[in-house]
DNA sequence: GAGACTTCCTGTCAGACTGACAAGAAGCTA
DNA sequence: TAGCTTCTTGTCAGTCTGACAGGAAGTCTC
């Protein structure tokens, strides 16, 4: 940091949000219709710039994410990266911070400012080559996506996707959707329940969709579960997109900056 | 993004840096002494600012590190987190992109621009609570070593505290360092081999300290590496440090236990 | 009310992986 | 050559994983 005499350069912070949820059992994004220049008409990540000095950066996501879908309450918003490269922008010099959000079943959004249309879109339709995304905004899908499939290894961020009581046979909906395969339902069962803290039972509850009722569980107090839940090696290799590369330079895997 | 006719906001960004590196068997990190205000005469993370609109926050990054410590050619930098908490910096709102490297011995640093002094330090030392860092500087710091951690278990990056080529039991040094924990050379040693594309035997040569010469190994093609290592439950849980409150200080209350 | 059907849950079994440890291999030093 | 060091190859029991059988407990249809 920090140089005292000379003037440093001023950039235009901006925020991005990667919003996931599950719709129907699969994994949808929350996307808009950019209704100003540039790419007016595109899709897009919701996101916009600070709106002062003083406006701290989650704080500017919450709030352009109910400015322009309408969404209130979307709990945790996690750091995915910084997208700053020069010429990124056509406005000028724009830094981009990146957040994820993963949300159980979400309301309808409600077009806002800057917003022609705001709606939740199916991931695979979103990264599919014919659809056209605003800015980086593709990169920046392809990299929450990917951070969404790593920390359901290791956290009880699945249990993020669900309602606050779930069966177990929800929660396996979330990894399938997520990642991309097909799970046996019995090596699932005994895997999340030998898990300890991750999942606990919820009262004796029980909810039924034609065959035999399912328990209720809660998210448990753990935050990083062990043993870890792994992806077979395949699943790792392909993701269930496209992607070919490997990591990519830009996200940052875990941690970081809210407070 | 993306407003046209108001004026967003302008930011001081800056980069801040996390390099870690291996010395005697123990981590190390990089520190300067800081010789401008604020915090003159503190020990901080090497960064700085933006030069001008149009500089790479990556460039930033490599310029930075060879002003403030005469450092070239270290190798990958990888984004760690974006910091930007307002009031963060006493000289107006600064937001700092974090970035993560992690090499082998690298040579001492030499002071340069605005340090007073350039140095590496034992990671223990720099994180314990008689030593204060500028700024927001030990959380960065805490962050960069927790994701040095993380990623040892899944990624080939534990070659990058090697040499070139190196020796098994160099490669478990760095685990054993990183992680804070002692492994057994025997079972390192099979869960190394196994997996595949880690490591690739470099030809016969040998290197001896006292022993038998024990065989060289380069880095394998493979940036994901699987079946991952996996740290004992109790070295998660613990870190080896002296953070005693799991292992979400930089984490973050993510998604899960947020009904 | 008797199937038929669905989903949930409990087991079993072989193969893979892990941690603990024995012992040989191959250098150096005295 | 004996003794010490470190590297490397094995072994063995316990645990975890993937594949799959089958019973439990509801709803639906007739």
């Amino acid at each position: 940091m920090d140089d005292d005499r000379w003037e440093a350069p001023r950039v235009l912070l901006a925020v991005d949000l990667v919003i996931l949820t599950l719709r129907g059992s699969r994994l949808h994004v929350l996307l808009i219709e950019r209704g100003v220049e540039p790419f007016r008409g595109a899709l897009a990540l919701p996101g916009g710039f600070l709106r002062d000095q003083e406006e701290d950066i989650v704080a500017a996501a919450h709030r352009e994410l109910f400015e322009e879908a309408g969404l209130a309450d979307v709990p945790h918003l996690e750091p995915l990266g910084v997208y700053g490269e020069p010429g990124r922008d056509p406005r000028g010099r724009v830094v981009s911070v990146a957040y994820l959000a993963i949300a159980p079943r979400l309301p309808e959004p409600v077009a806002g400012t800057d917003a022609a249309e705001a709606s939740w879109r199916p991931v695979e339709h979103a990264m599919s080559s014919n659809v056209e995304l605003a800015f980086d905004h593709r990169r920046i899908l392809a990299d929450g996506v990917e951070r969404a499939r790593v920390k359901l290894e290791h956290s009880a961020l699945a249990t993020a996707f669900c309602g606050e009581t779930f069966t177990i046979s929800e929660l396996q909906q979330v990894y399938e959707a997520v990642w991309g395969v097909r799970l046996d339902p019995r090596n699932f069962y005994r895997k999340v329940q030998s898990a300890r803290g991750f999942i606990v039972a919820a009262g004796s509850m029980r909810r039924t969709e034609g065959g035999r009722p399912a328990r209720m569980f809660k998210a448990g107090p753990v935050q990083a579960i062990y043993p870890p839940m792994v992806r077979s090696a395949q699943a790792v290799a392909e993701g269930s997109d496209g992607r070919k590369d490997g990591r990519t330079a830009q996200t940052m895997p875990e941690g970081g900056a809210n407070p």
